[in-house]
DNA sequence: CTTGACCTTCCAGTAACTGGAAGGTGTACA
DNA sequence: TGTACACCTTCCAGTTACTGGAAGGTCAAG
């Protein structure tokens, strides 16, 4: 399989594959007398495990990790549970700092009557000097 | 004030000032004889406009048409608000996003056992075949 | 007159790609 | 046999929003 085809079948652009082998990620596929890539269905496999986790929002980094876990017959469940579950809790992190700023947001919103009038609470909050709590980052608790 | 001080008052990292003001999102600031970046009050209050509005997830380049509106005494409350909603909208988004992830993840570490042996649903399911929906991108709908 | 805190510019690196240019390959069709 | 066209190659640059660090200038105190 060519480069095209395996990004179809992984639904990872060629671009990213390359882009994943040229930092490591991927090991270097053979090449045919052209000078193409040359994939097999088992490199395809690595390429749809790659794309999954990277759905999953592991980083490249960590993908690392869970694809040498993924070869290696040895690997304890719980090396790989780990990973997972420190996974989760960055997500958790994310949603909350996303869920402060939407709270705030919609606050500004619901005051900021949006007709033709310049007054609007939401540039008056943004600059207003008593309002410094309001924005602060509550992720850190 | 130099910039270490509207650094402190502002919450803004003195490099990141710097960094502002080379991509223009902040006006050149007054020189002292010595060549340092001298602040007037007013631009502490631009500085804590633009902290907060980053904090609120606005990218830079909505950050410079909120302050370009801020400054704008014929503006309409109703094109700030716009811009709000936008981004509410787009935080919406990434929340949904990461909650997908986080409930298949939720899912994947339920169902590995996390001991010694090394069979693991997580990279089974990150590998197999069978498997393709559950990864899908649902962000889309 | 020196110490130390603070400031300056500039270059490079981060994460994870993405776009585009310039050019080679492979094949189907006239 | 030619040529059109899709597909492939490498390499360089750009994206977002900073951050780190080096080399060196400024300023106030003691």
């Amino acid at each position: 399989m060519n480069i095209g085809e395996v990004s179809k079948k992984s639904g990872l652009p060629a671009k990213t594959i390359r882009y994943y082998e040229s930092i490591g990620l991927l090991p270097k596929p053979h090449r045919s007398e052209g000078g193409y890539r040359v994939y097999t269905s088992n490199d395809l496999m690595t390429l749809r495990f790659v794309q999954r986790a990277r759905r999953l929002g592991f980083s490249v980094g960590d993908v690392e990790n869970l694809l040498a876990l993924w070869r290696d017959q040895h690997r304890s469940s719980s090396e790989v549970k780990k990973l997972a579950i420190q996974q989760i809790g960055s997500i958790d992190q994310r949603i909350r700092a996303l869920e402060n700023m939407r709270g705030v947001l919609i606050d500004l919103t619901e005051r900021c009557h949006g007709d033709e009038r310049p007054d609007c609470p939401i540039l008056d909050d943004l600059a207003d000097d008593e309002t410094e709590d309001r924005f602060a980052d509550e992720t850190k608790t």
